[in-house]
RNA sequence: GGGCACGUAGCUCAGCGGGAGAGCACUACCUUGACAUGGUAGGGGUCACAGGUUCGAUCCCUGUCGUGCCCA
């Protein structure tokens, strides 16, 4: 006997050990089956499940456990990536705590130190994806530093380098000072902060007392400027083009120079060219040919190319004593208060990140970019929802070069070796590059490789290429990536980049875009703001089936969702529900018959359930199909508790209590049918919960063929639409439900049995109230039911298809109360009517609109006035 | 500044050219042999605003206002 509760805390662990024991998550288990695959979009190995990931990886199971459901051979590829930069600061800090450091360490003890770390507390996600069910084939489980993937990623690398397309440059890149660093554009977080505009005066040369006033956020880099820019259409400069100013402070000659980068309207007009220290400024200062004047250090101070009294000084610290030292010469106009985007590192956003001029390696990555926009073009990798193609499209037909060094040291060493002269080899291996140097005594280049660049790999590597393995060939491209918007630059495009260059064919058939997962207040989660919902506290509250379910019904195609604990809880109580509906079946012997057929059932209750139990099925698998997880879980919810739970299992209620011994097998069998059949299109959604149903409902001394995991989807396809068991029992839920309407409204005490008159039955309402009066009977609580000429004196009234139900309430009737209430339900009649009318009797309508339109509107106002008819006869027999 | 979304019940969201929907919340009643983590019944919306297209607009178009996000 089952409890009346589930207990998921009890459950669970067992449940997927059952699982990861039957070796139900393997791929390839199926070599007759057409495959499926999905590869996780890699976490981070330094990173702890939060509700993004929980989303994420819910969607992923869902359609995991789905499609194998569905007969497919399922691999969906879990795993992780190496984060660089995150990973190195773990460790970093580690080292501090015990006083030592990564660069008295060096690199080699450094790199043991990371990997020490890595096996003994990274991958805590990977733990906690099976705290939420996922049923991924963790026997495949790849690390982008796996020795497979770094394989992968040297040979990248080196067709990359030969075929030109991966080179080395000198120029500006966005620089973390205190790491020493370059980070990727997309690793830049510009916070809007208050700051200051400082108005700085350069004296002309060779004429006493003339100036031009330049604006600057960041006044020390005027120590690298190169020139004075002024538009060349702007009147007010345009005699100065030419000229020179003399650079205060460091006392050097720049010329003021003419370009259309400088915008009158804006501060002053002027701008001073700092072409080593910001970006636009680089781009200006290639078209005039003007010096790159580097003023900074790698840790952020400021050079030796600076005078003698800011050298070593922090660039802080070296603004602070700038602005100083220029207000004592009276070079300082005016200071102007402002609100500015200033660029962090996004991992501690604590750290201003500098423009700064080093040498770095590119990959060229336009032309890639064009074959990965013109496979989404073509269709052959479809977003969905779709509009999510606009972002992708924009980021790739704007890309840049992408600067894939990192001057770290945990990731992919970048392989490069140098002889004494400085020239590079390129090669996956040491002694091959050794043999292309012929024996030359090499270094190798100190960088590591972007995360990213691995990561854009993960699709085929992990698959096992640059082998050719049986897995690549018979999972690449995969069916599906899963993720968020935010991720479409990171590594979609890069991913498609990659897999379309390397692999000829793009790495997956579809991308589904989820939304955003916001708090219940709708704001952003953060630990700043300390409304970080933690999916581990609910599935330890609720279990894993009511958050993933919670996730799945807030699916929807829009651009955020909202999870809390109220939503999770009133989902948990779902899962009470269903829990409750199979305790129900359970206590009245409800036992799967191997040989049920639900096509061949006599009784309409059960023709007409399992007509409704195929129509859920058909929708929840649908939306399925189309990633439209909120409909496919609201369907299934729909089924089970509205049509399911709240009208068959009542009507079940009387024919397990009456004395029709075949009526009773029938609809054992039936609901014994049908609940099977609603576990098994939970088990997506909620797989514990199901899973344990599935075991604890199986028939007396017979086990399941099968876990559920890997049941088949359950196929009622020779199951009719009945219409006519369809309209008989909408018929009786719409009688039970106007009696009980009426009781309420007429105050009728709940516990009163009353009679029920039905006036005017044709003979398939006589027939219907007939067959279902026991039912009719418990769930509206009457003392009789029948059919009569006539409607005793004193009755409640409504109108029920072309009959009148009566309800004689002998004295306790309120008149008055009862002419209110048919009057009002009259009067909405006739409203409609009018409405009807009003269009009916507009002669463009009737033009115009086409006949189906016509037919309708006749029919339901037709409708309408029988209605009407009825009510209004009702409200004259009060009288 | 450029781009993309979105304004539908108190809240969160579906719907999307011909009768305004769900969940939660709310109100009243109900401990009835599955479930009070429940049942029954109910109240509640000029579908942001203004124009336009159409026989007909919550839905399509334009504009306004408001909100959010991305990019600079």
């Amino acid at each position: 006997m089952l409890d009346s509760r589930f207990n998921p805390n009890e459950t669970e662990g067992r449940i997927y050990a059952q699982w990861e024991a039957s070796g139900a998550f393997r791929a390839g288990r199926r070599p007759e089956a057409e495959p499926f695959c999905i590869v996780i979009p890699p976490p981070n190995v330094t990173g702890r499940l939060h509700i993004g990931h929980a989303l994420n990886n819910t969607l992923q199971d869902v359609l995991a456990r789905f499609w194998r459901m569905r007969g497919k051979d399922v691999l969906w590829q879990p795993g992780m990536d190496h984060a660089g930069i995150a990973t190195q600061l773990v460790v970093e800090r580690q080292l501090a705590e015990r006083q030592q450091s990564r660069v008295a360490m060096g690199r080699e003890k450094f790199l043991e130190e990371v990997w020490r770390w890595k096996e003994e507390s990274g991958g805590a996600i990977s733990r906690q994806l099976r705290r939420l069910g996922a049923s991924a084939d963790w026997s495949r489980e790849r690390f982008t530093m796996d020795a497979g993937l770094s394989r992968a990623v040297a040979k990248v690398f080196v067709e990359l380098y030969r075929q030109g397309l991966i080179y080395k440059d000198k120029r500006l890149v966005n620089w973390d000072p205190r790491l020493q660093t370059a980070v990727s554009d997309l690793e830049v977080e510009n916070i809007e902060m208050k700051g200051h505009l400082w108005y700085i005066r350069y004296p002309i040369e060779g004429e006493a007392g003339r100036f031009v006033t330049v604006a600057t956020t960041r006044p020390e880099t005027m120590l690298g400027d190169a020139a004075v820019a002024v538009h060349p259409e702007d009147s007010r400069y345009k005699e100065l083009i030419g000229k020179h100013v003399i650079l205060p402070l460091a006392n050097r000659r720049i010329p003021v120079i003419a370009d259309e980068h400088s915008d009158p309207e804006k501060g002053t007009g002027a701008v001073k060219i700092t072409p080593a220290h910001d970006f636009n400024d680089f781009e200006v200062g290639k078209r005039h040919g003007l010096p790159l004047i580097n003023i900074l250090n790698r840790d952020g101070s400021l050079n030796d190319s600076v005078p003698e009294a800011y050298r070593g000084l922090d660039r802080f610290a070296a603004r602070k004593k700038i602005v100083a030292d220029l207000e004592g010469l009276e070079l300082i106009e005016k200071i102007e208060p402002i609100v500015h985007a200033v660029p962090h590192d996004e991992k501690t956003k604590t750290v201003v990140l500098e423009p700064y001029l080093t040498e770095q390696w590119y990959l060229n990555v336009q032309p890639l970019a064009e074959k990965a926009i013109a496979a989404v073009e073509a269709g052959r990798t479809k977003f969905v929802p779709e509009n999510w193609a606009n972002v992708y499209f924009r980021w790739l037909r704007d890309i840049r070069p992408w600067c894939i060094s990192r001057q770290l040291w945990w990731g992919h060493q970048i392989p490069v070796w140098y002889d004494g002269e400085g020239k590079a080899y390129c090669a996956e291996t040491e002694e091959e590059a050794r043999s292309q140097a012929g024996g030359k005594p090499l270094t190798r280049d100190t960088d590591v490789l972007d995360t990213w660049f691995s990561s854009a790999l993960w699709p085929f590597s992990t698959l096992g290429w640059p082998d050719q393995t049986p897995e690549l060939k018979r999972y690449y491209p995969t069916s599906v990536l899963v993720t968020g918007f935010d991720i479409i630059f990171f590594w979609v495009a890069r991913m498609m980049m990659m897999g379309l260059h390397f692999m000829k064919d793009v790495p997956f058939r579809t991308v589904f875009i989820h939304t955003r997962v916001l708090d219940e207040a709708g704001q952003k989660m953060s630990k700043t703001r300390g409304n970080v919902v933690d999916p581990l506290t609910l599935i330890d509250e609720f279990g894993a089936d009511a958050l993933r379910f919670t996730l799945a019904l807030a699916a929807g195609h829009g651009r955020d969702m909202r999870i809390g604990p109220t939503r999770v809880e009133a989902n948990r109580n779902f899962t009470t529900k269903l829990w409750n509906a199979a305790r129900f079946c359970e206590m009245n012997d409800c036992i799967a018959q191997p040989d049920f057929d639900p096509a061949g059932v006599s009784l309409t209750l059960s023709k007409w359930i399992v007509a409704e139990a195929k129509l859920a099925l058909e929708d929840v698998k649908t939306y399925l199909e189309d990633f439209r997880f909120n409909d496919a879980a609201g369907a299934a919810y729909r089924f089970v508790w509205d049509v399911f739970c709240d009208w068959y299992l009542e009507f079940a209620k009387p024919v397990f209590n009456g004395t029709d011994e075949k009526a009773k097998a029938e609809t054992r069998a039936t609901a014994a049918f049908v609940r099977d059949s609603i576990v098994a299109m939970l088990h997506p959604f909620m797989p514990f919960i199901t899973e344990e149903l599935w075991a604890r409902t199986a028939a007396q001394g017979r086990p399941r063929a099968s876990l559920l995991i890997e049941a088949p989807w359950p196929s009622l396809s020779g199951v009719a639409a009945d219409k006519a068991a369809r309209d008989e029992m909408q018929w009786v839920i719409a009688l039970i439900s106007g009696i009980r309407s009426v009781r309420v409204e007429m105050n009728v005490p709940a516990s009163a049995r009353i009679a029920l008159v039905l006036k005017d039955a044709d003979p398939e309402g006589a027939a219907r109230l007939q067959r279902h009066r026991d039912v009719i009977m418990t769930l509206a609580r009457l003392a009789s039911a029948h059919t009569a000429n006539a409607i005793p004196k004193g009755s409640a009234q409504f109108v029920i298809g072309g009959a009148v139900a009566a309800l004689p309430l002998g004295d306790v009737i309120d008149f008055a109360k009862e002419r209110a209430r048919l009057e009002k339900e009259l009067k909405k009649a006739q409203d409609e009517i009018a409405r009807f009318d009003a269009k009916l009797s507009n002669a463009q309508f009737v033009a115009r609109a086409p006949e189906e339109v016509l037919t309708e509107q006749r029919e339901k106002r037709a409708e309408a006035a029988a209605l009407a008819a009825r009510l209004a006869e009702a409200v004259a027999r009060l009288a």
